[in-house]
Formats: C-alpha cells, structure tokens, sequence
DNA sequence: TTACTGTTGATATAAATTTAGCAAATTTAA
DNA sequence: TTAAATTTGCTAAATTTATATCAACAGTAA
C-alpha cells in the first residue's frame, strides 16, 4: 500500500460507492466475482478508475478473472473503517435532527447516532427514533462516558461554533458539520462540511446556463 | 469569460461559499470592499485561488483595491443563477422531506420547494410548512401548470428510480437526489447526487486511521 | 512628486488526478 | 496443447486543477 497521506480524496469518496454497491451485489443479488468494469458500469466510473482506486491500498483481484464480491466488500470495508460501528451525538433535535437520526442507510457504513441533544427545554426529554433528547448542559459526561469520537451539528448557524467548540471541549474528534459555515477548531480535529446549498446551487448553475442557451437560440 | 465548459467543478462548488460570504459582508457587517486574501481567509481558500475562480468569469475587481463587495456578491449571483427564484418540487414526505421543505438557508441561493408530493395516503393532505402535500399522480399536472423544473428526491432507495422517471415525464429537467443510487437519465437531464453516506464515510475513514496510528504508537 | 505598500489578473509553473497502454495471469475452447 | 479472449495491476502519458510569480495599477505618506 502507497503512503495514505497521498491518496487522492476523490478516490476516498468512490470507495463508499463501490462499498455499497459490493454490499448490494453479495447481499441481494448473489453475484460471485465481479470485474473492475461491471463494477464501474454500475456507478459510471471508467474501470481503470476502479482499478487504479483500489490498487492503492494492495492488490484484491486475480487477472483474468476478476473480484470476488464478497472479499472486496469486506477488504473495502475495513479500509473505510465501516468493518465496526462508530457512534456518535447529534446536537440539533430539529427537523434535520430528526432526518438523520431516522435515516436507514447509515447503519450499513458504520454509522449511528448513539444520542440526541439540545439546548431547547421543549425539545429536551422527547423521543426520537427510541432516543430520548438529553440536555446539551450533560455533553462531557455523555461523551466521556460512552467514548464517542464523533459528533454531528444539527443546529442553526449562529449556533454552529459554539457547539462545535463545546463537542471539542468533551472531547470529540471528528464533526460533521451541516450548517452552512466554517467551524475555526484546533488542526487535530476533523471536519466533514456537508453543505446543502452548495449541491442545490451546482444544480442551478447548470439550469440557469441551459435556459439561457435555449433562449438564445430561439 | 472562458468557454464554460471546461471550468472546473471545484470552482463551482466554491462560488456559492463566496457568495454566501458576500451576502453576510453586504447585509450584516456593512464592508465596501473586500480583497481575494480577505474573502479567501474567510473561506480556508487561497487568495490565489479566489482571483482565478472569478477570473473565469471577468474582471470584477480593481488593482490596488480589491472587489467591491456588493457588486461581486451581484456579479457572483448571476453568474450561479441565483438572482431568480427556482421553484421546486419535492417528492418523499417523510422525515428529510420535512427538513428539507423548513431548512432556512436555501432562499437566499434562490431555491425553494414549491410543492410536496407523496403516494402515501396517509400523508397526502397534510400540511408542512404551509404546503399541503399532494398526490404524485397529479405530477404531470402540477408541473404543466407551474413549470417547474427542478424535482427533488427524498423516498427510500427503491422508489426514487421510478419518482425520477415520473419527474421526467412530467418534463422536470434536473433532480437533486437524496436516495443513494445512481438514477439513470437521459442525456439532457441534470443529476445532481447528495449521497449523505458517503459524507460521514470519509469522516469514519479518517477517525479509524487516525486511532489505528494511535494504537500502533501507544 | 516620489517612494512604498497593497492588490488584481494574466501567465507560467507545479501538483494532483485521470486515462491509456500493455505485460502477465487466467480461463475457455478448439 | 495451443490459440484466443479476458482481466488485473503497473507504468507512462495526458489532462485537469491549484499555486506561484510578476507587471500593471491604485492608494498613501513623506
């Protein structure tokens, strides 16, 4: 395997896609051996992308053959770290909150929200999902106690840094972030931004230039 | 302006995050003028970087002084499409439909959903956010009547290849999709994937290689 | 005026990422 | 057994994207 630090990020986020695509294939679909080429047809990846994506991490298929489904899935799979589940707090028991906490394909990718908090008196002690929403006061007890590493902002931006300071502070490590501004947090913790307005306006971007063409040519 | 065609994705990705900061400059912190070291400290972004995003689209600022914000915030949204509304349908009333119908950050990119609609009786009626959700079968209609032509999908895995070809017959012509499948569409339709997986999977990737470098060290 | 500082936008350079080409390995069929 | 058809994984080439450099321009202070 090549040094990790000089893996291509784009190469990071087509392994989920092959992942559950494997998962998909040994599950339901009882499919064997697979090559780098059906794999990419799948996902609309040129198979020399597939190819060279898991050449960095080691050597998985036999020539002239192909991958055996079920042994790239789990290699895959531990190289992603989704071989173990990996629980986290969710801050932000909102509408998003609720989504998330509700949303069925996490669990496959070693995903979980172990707990929900807020800092709302109306929000605290109701359930969600089977989850009782406990009060954002309790973090560092929670968080030392269950060990969690990872910790997902569900609340208003104004909101935003001062949860993700308080996560740090319990000692999280790793945040997602989904609101729409860049949390300032020490270099040691990782931040994931999953900007919404961002996918939407890429989409308008290409909209909007399309039916100026089409105005154009009429 | 360059052919757009070969303009980076990475650069549009980066326009909506520099025109979000302009919008705060403008409307909240009542700054004239702003240069790309500036705007680029704000946003983690090289000011090398800024310069030759815009550049792609003209000349916006002045040497010596840097970009007036207010007219880059305009030029910036002009160039995205978000100096109109964009209304949209959305499809899949459960529990990200909600959120996504009440997230707050989405007019000011100029999106909004316009209309919900589900197949489930038992959500067909209801009220969110002020929008009572409606029965898929009246696509066509709907979408004749308003001409809309952004579709959003918010349905589990197996329905949202059947709501996308539903979309494009009722003459949608790009989708945001939440479902984490690859849709196949024609050509001429715009696809735009939110797959929230793959999000928290390169978190994960991270925090199990950084705690396996731990355990090796310890 | 003149020097000095700051800033853009263009061009050049470097780095990152994707794509292509091909030898080696495997299977299938003649 | 031999030839043909597949398919991987390595290396090289091409492409894309990001970064650095610098002349031209604008403001400021001596």
């Amino acid at each position: 395997m090549k040094n990790r630090e000089n893996i291509p990020k784009a190469t990071i986020e087509r392994l989920p896609l092959y992942y559950r695509c494997l998962d998909k294939m040994d599950t339901f679909e009882d499919i064997d051996v697979v090559s780098s080429k059906d794999l990419g047809g799948k996902l609309d990846i040129p198979s020399t992308q597939v190819r060279k994506d898991l050449s960095y991490y080691g050597e998985f298929g036999r020539r002239g053959v192909g991958y055996n489904v079920n042994e790239l899935k789990k290699s895959v799979g531990k190289i992603l770290g989704v071989d173990r589940m990996w629980p986290a707090i969710l801050v932000g028991a909102g509408n998003l909150g609720h989504a998330l906490v509700n949303y069925k394909s996490f669990s496959m990718m070693g995903f979980e929200i172990a707990c929900v908090l807020d800092n709302d008196p109306a929000k605290i002690g109701n359930m969600i999902n089977g989850k009782k929403v406990q009060d954002i006061k309790n973090i560092d007890k929670i968080v030392a106690e269950t060990d969690i590493k990872l910790g997902v902002i569900a609340v208003p931006t104004d909101a935003a840094q001062v949860v993700a300071d308080e996560m740090i502070d319990s000692g999280i490590k790793a945040i997602w972030n989904f609101a729409p501004t860049r949390l300032r947090v020490p270099p040691e913790i990782e931040v994931k931004n999953e900007d919404l307005a961002v996918g939407i306006v890429s989409l308008i971007y290409h909209l909007s230039w399309q039916e100026e063409m089409e105005t154009k040519g009429e």
